[in-house]
RNA sequence: GCCCUCAUCGUCUAGUCUGGCCUAGGACACGGGCCUUUCAAGCCCGCGACAGGGGUUCGAAUCCCCUUGAGGGCACCA
């Protein structure tokens, strides 16, 4: 095992929900500390002012937590490198970007938004590569002392070398060459005194020790100039390994922000629609792990121990992959099932609350709602699912229209002896519980010579009023001796209204 | 346009580094069956892939090259 000391860190921007590829690369950053007994940074790179969110920090916050992503330092905890948001590390960035000003690895740049876009539009029309055409780079002293002169403000642009080419190692690829010549001279520090992320990153991670850099794959083409920078600043650079990306459930293009919809299948992006659609922390977590990553390729489903003892970066993917949406719901399903009743009817209890019009106290009390999560446990995937099939007991008149009391192959006088045969035995029961109501109603069946499934779906109808619904005796059950024995009365009567208008 | 990356069932993946154990394994989805009072759950079976072409080798999914395809990047955003 790796004896160094392991830091690794997720530094997001808060400019708005976490991203559920996002979510990914923490907790693989997560499982990577772990597993190496090492320290896992929450940085909060806010240096765009133009998209700073400021409630974004807590709906980041709240998704890691909700995941069980645990940070040793950063917001909230501290730590000994700190301040962890990059907004209150400005001074460090000015005196390294000034310093490699001095030291000739950059130069100021006074060019303004407007001339920029104007030779953007200029290399586009010619078919020219983008990037900035290095104008400040060569100003004499003299042009450059009356710049100042001016006041005009400026950014810091790397001096990228022109010949010869750049090597990172990445763990996931291996050697990623680049040859320097399509490296632009990039913006170190903005005019408006913030670092871009190149330097403030580089330089965050210098002086946090961090040993690892486990980001996304878009930023392989950065990882040049991070490179330059480091050898700039004569520092080591941290190990870098670029995670494959998440493409959206078509397989075409990046999971984006924006779209929301695939076809006809939702796309969840954002880890806090996760919760609100129904799914598990834990099932969330087990999912996210198995994308770029697998436990042993045989085993789906893992605790969060299992995977910190078995991961290694070695074993994760270097091909994107699109998100297998529907393995989501199976593997939430599967944890549903998984849990013991109180933990189950804590989770749901939100999700009825809603769906059914009750508060949640109301529910929480209600004495049935043990047996009637009990139903629910095994047919459904999502906690969203919940509330539809147990509405029935929660409503106070059944609208069902009276033919479906009669069952197949049966006329509807047969279907009302039926249905009166099981009142009467029924009312005529000591205890009125599952087991005895089966036993009852399964010896009418054998004594009367009906299917099974004619006495039960008309039994089913007039219990629940529909035509899906959990299993029979444990909605009497649930739904208590009282209830049952109304529903079942009010049923009779309906059939006999329809055996009345329709003499046969 | 330029640079970079990737390429196994529809999808997520194992196998690739260290060629033979691969007539390519697992999972989801899908199809069928069993069970069964409906719906589920569970169990069983099935369908289904090494992008293409050249090499290297006794032997290639695994190594090399080319082609093709897909993706990412090219901001005073991260």
């Amino acid at each position: 095992m790796n004896q160094e000391n392991v830091r690794v860190r997720f530094a997001p921007s808060p400019t708005g929900f976490l991203h559920i590829g996002g979510a990914r690369t923490a907790l693989f950053n997560w499982l990577f500390a772990r597993h190496h007994g090492g320290t896992f940074i929450l940085r909060i790179e806010d240096t765009d002012r133009k998209r700073y969110v400021p409630e974004a920090l807590d709906y980041l916050l709240d998704s890691l937590r909700w995941l069980s992503l645990d940070w040793d330092e950063g917001p909230e905890v501290g730590g000994d490198y700190g301040p962890y948001f990059q907004s209150e590390r400005l001074e460090l960035y000015h005196k390294w970007a000034n310093w490699l000003v001095e030291n000739n690895y950059a130069y100021r740049c006074y060019c303004t938004p407007a001339e920029l876009a104007a030779m953007r539009e200029e290399q586009r029309r010619r078919g020219l590569p983008p990037g900035y055409n290095r104008h400040c780079r060569y100003l004499t002293p003299a042009e450059r002392a009356a710049k100042e002169a001016e006041g005009r403000s400026y950014v810091i642009r790397a001096k990228m070398p022109l010949e010869g080419s750049t090597t990172v190692y990445d763990l996931i690829r291996g050697e990623i060459t680049f040859d320097n010549k399509t490296l632009d001279d990039f913006v170190l520090l903005k005019s408006d005194g913030y670092p871009t992320y190149h330097l403030a990153n580089v330089i965050d991670d210098h002086f946090m020790g961090i040993t690892h850099i486990m980001r996304a794959s878009e930023w392989i083409s950065s990882a040049p100039r991070h490179a330059l920078l480091y050898r700039a600043f004569g520092w080591e650079m941290p190990k870098l390994a670029h995670l494959p990306l998440i493409l959206n459930p078509s397989g075409k293009g990046k999971l984006s922000k924006r779209k929301k919809q695939a076809g006809n299948e939702e796309i969840l992006v954002n880890v806090q629609e996760y919760r609100d659609a129904g799914f598990l922390p834990d099932a969330v977590f087990n999912f996210l792990a198995n994308i770029g990553w697998s436990y042993d390729g045989q085993t789906e489903i893992f605790t969060r121990e299992q995977a910190i003892a078995r991961f290694d970066i070695k074993d994760i993917n270097s091909t994107a992959a699109a998100l297998p949406f529907s393995k989501m719901e199976w593997l939430n399903g599967m944890y549903i099932r998984e849990m013991d009743l109180p933990s189950l009817t804590a989770a749901l209890l939100p999700f009825l609350a809603k769906s059914l019009g009750r508060s949640e106290e109301t529910l929480a009390g209600d004495e049935r709602l043990p047996q009637l999560v009990k139903l629910v446990q095994e047919r459904i995937k999502r906690l969203t699912d919940a509330a539809d099939i147990i509405r029935f007991a929660y409503v106070d008149h059944l609208a069902y229209e009276a033919k479906n009391l009669v069952a197949k192959k049966l006329t509807p006088a047969a279907s009302l002896a039926a249905l009166q045969e099981a009142i009467r035995r029924i009312e005529a029961l000591p205890a009125f519980t599952e087991e005895a109501l089966e036993m009852t109603l399964r010896d009418q069946v054998a004594a009367s010579g009906l299917k099974a499934g004619q006495l039960f779906n008309i039994l089913r109808w007039a219990v629940t009023g529909q035509k899906v619904a959990p299993p029979l005796f444990g909605s009497m059950a649930a739904l208590g001796r009282e209830t049952t024995l109304r529903r079942l009365h009010e049923a009779a009567q309906r059939l006999a209204d329809l055996v009345a208008a329709v003499p046969s």
